[in-house]
Parts: structure tokens; sequence; C-alpha cells
DNA sequence: ACCTGAACACCGTTCAAGT
DNA sequence: ACCTGAACACCGTTCAAGT
């Protein structure tokens, strides 16, 4: 009585060969449409629409919604740039797939979320993710500590991003940052010392102190990490 | 032209005191559904139904869906255990704090992606933050760092335990680990030192292996705190 | 092998009307 | 002040039928 796990990865694509198109087709329209609209915008209606065919025909191609998901999702993994661990210090290829990674997700503020309520095991998503483990093998972590380490800052670089794509999603179409201080104003008056911080430091330009935030708990992790190295090679 | 922004919490709830009942109730109820069936269960006609009244009754207490997520939010928030800054050391309340929004995070798996897409700004979460705030300037981050320091700790606990609710769900219902172990093979072929590491570390014991990493990472974000602390002190 | 349309069982939200 | 029901404009998905 026990589920099944599936993905459409354990499935092979229809047509494997004739014409070479769909699935890549459906792939890309989906990614377009999620960039236009945003992650509510897309519909199974839409996006056979887009594709000039009835929302039905996609379940020809994808079994469900979310294995259209699983698909695109993978689709992102393969844009983050992440170097041969060859080719650089662990903490250059580290600093490269962070920052990349990043940048990656804010130019689609839908991948972040997604990313988070999907699993991530198609082929880009492996490739990274192999690269990310010889990395750290190169730097020394062995066994767990291998994966420990590619854990933790995958779960940093997720956990910054995240919230800032939710708040570009509040900010997007020019809200207006007069009626936003006023509504911060108003609900956090309980908390006058933690409103002047943030009055003081956050908004002054907003890209700029998100990307030393990033940069500052980024080195904090890689710093953290080197300290977990010497002291497995003490003991 | 520019969009207002608004949230549940610019308005004043509906009767501030008849019986004081409705809105706690219908967040207590909505939280019950969210625990019993997660988030693609909850509708606003089911929580309705749950309630005893029509579904639309609940637009009177509620400007819309999204407003009443906002509600239940920050109850969740409301059950995150942090220290007084004053009762311990920042490892100390830091560390207690990480936990127990593990913890709680885990017991309510619905709630990390609602975290992550949602403005936290209502009273429960304004509380925590200010806690943190206060730790950290105990601790000696000043101006922006204590920003930063925050943002930090709060990102990593959030990439981290988003990834252990999304497994949790895909296990849920006593999932086949036998056949989730093919899914990986199969799908991981191309990569058989990573699958190899994969079967060695991790399932072993899934809940430990997890609580281990928790608590690795957050090593690290806090040795390199240190560490940032270390370098501001001498400039 | 691939696509279609009709149909089913849902959604969130609005609004006029009730008490 | 609060709640209702009908109605609107959507969803994802199934399935028999077409080519």
């Amino acid at each position: 009585m026990t589920k099944q796990f599936t993905s459409v990865w354990t499935r092979e694509p229809r047509q494997p060969k004739t014409a070479g198109l769909r699935r890549e087709q459906i792939v890309t329209a989906a990614v377009e449409l999620l960039d236009a609209e945003g992650m509510e915008a897309l519909s199974m209606r839409k996006l056979g629409a887009k594709l000039g065919a009835g929302a039905t025909s996609l379940y020809w191609h994808v079994a469900n919604k979310d294995e259209l998901l699983e698909l695109v999702l993978d689709e992102i993994w393969g844009l983050v740039d992440t170097p041969e661990p060859e080719e650089a210090s662990w903490r250059e290829v580290v600093t490269t797939f962070a920052y990349s990674l990043r940048v990656t997700m804010l130019a689609h503020p839908w991948v972040a979320p997604m990313a988070v309520q999907m699993p991530s095991i198609g082929p880009n998503s492996f490739r990274l993710g192999d690269r990310l483990r010889r990395t750290f093998i190169r730097a020394g972590f062995t066994g767990v500590d291998n994966y420990l380490a590619t854990s933790t800052v995958m779960s940093y670089v997720l956990g910054q991003v995240i919230p800032e794509t939710t708040a570009d999603k509040i900010f997007e179409g020019g809200l207006d940052p007069e009626n936003m201080m006023q509504v911060m104003d108003q609900v956090g008056h309980d908390y006058p010392e933690m409103m002047e911080d943030y009055r003081n430091t956050v908004p002054t330009d907003a890209t700029v102190a998100r990307a030393m935030a990033f940069d500052f708990g980024l080195l904090c992790v890689m710093d953290g990490l080197e300290a977990r190295l010497r002291t497995s090679r003490q003991s």
C-alpha cells in the first residue's frame, strides 16, 4: 500500500527523436511564461494556448503539472555557472557557484520557491551537485563532511536569496516607498529601535545592501567551513 | 499609478472586542487544517465549512486568502522559542533560536515554503526579530553588521530546513525506500561516485544525518560570525 | 503516435441581499 | 455588524474520440 515515488526523470520522454522538439519546446515556453507573468499565471491552459495547442495536449508529454515543473526547474539548474573543481581553489568555486546561483534566481524570481518544494533530481542538478562534491573532496572534506559542506553552502544561498525574491515581488511594479515606510512604521511601532536600525541601514540602497549581506554571510559560511576543516585535520 | 502595499497588519481586526473570538478562531482552524491536510488542501470553502460557516463569510474578517496566510504565519512565529538576550551568551541564544525554528518548521511542514513567499511583519515576527537584534548588539555587532548577522542566521536555518520539509513531504505516507533507491540509481547513474557517497552517508538514519547536518552548518555560521566580529574589532 | 473537446470537480472572489 | 448564496471566471485532470 506504500506510494510509489515518481518523477519525470524516471520516465522516457515521449518521442525520443521524431523532430526532437516537443519537450524542450514545452519547457522553453513555460520558462518564458513564468519569466513574463510569474508562477500564479502559469496554467496548463495558458501554456497550451501559447504553444498553439489544446491545454490537454500537454498531458501526452508530461504526466501532470508537477512533472512539468520538475523539467522547468532542472532547466534553470543548467543556467548556474559552477567551475570544474580543478580550475580553481575551493573557495573560488564555491564563491562563483554561490554568486551565479544568486544571479540566476534573482533573474527568475519564481525559481526559489519552486526549488524548495520540488525534488531536484534532473541531469543538470546532478552535474552541479557532483561538481560541488568533487570541489569539497579536493578541499579535504571526506565522508559525511563532504555532504555536509555542500548542504551548508546550498542552504545558505537558498535561504539568503529566497527572501530577496520575496521582497522584489512585493516591490515590483513600482510600489511607493513612502507608503511602504508608513506601513512599516505603523506596524513596527512597538520596536522603535529596530525601526531606527532598519531605516538607517537597509533602504539606503537596497541592491547594494543585499549584495553586501550576501557577501558577508558567504564569508561567514566559508570561514566556518575552513574552521571545520582544521579541527577535523587535527583529530 | 503605483500599487499600494497592503497587509493584514495595516488593517484593524474587524470586531475589536465583541466576544473577541473570530479572527483567532479562523486562524486556529486554518492551522489545524494545514497541519492535518497540508497547503494544497486549505481552501476558503473547506475552512468555512470547518467553522460551520459559508466560505464567503471569511471575507468579512480578512481581505483575501493571502492575508489569512499572513495571520497564520505570524501565529507560527509565535511558537519559536527565542530567549531574552540577557539570559545567555549570543551563541546560546542563536543556537536555541535556530533549533527551535527548525523543530517548529518540521512540526508544521507547510510553514517553510510559506515563510518564504510572504512578508513577515506581524507582531510575533517583530518580537523575534528584535530579540535577535538585541542579541547581536550585546555580541558586539554594530550598525549594518547587526542586520547582516541576523539575516545570515535566518538564511541558514531557512535554507537548511526547507529541503528537509520537502524531503519529508516526498517520503510521507510510507514511501517504499527500496523503490526510492532504485529511482535514484536510475536517475543518477551518470554519477556513480556521488551515488556511492549518497548511499554511504545519507540514508543510514535520515533523522540523525539531518540533525548532524544542521548542527555542522550552524557551527560554521557561528564560527564565521565570530571571525567577522574579530576582524571588525581590529579595524 | 499524438491531439482534441467536453466534462468533472474543484478553486478565489464579488456582490446584492438578507438579518 | 455580520453572514449568506448565487454567480463569475478561472483551475488541473480524465477520458472517449478523432486523425
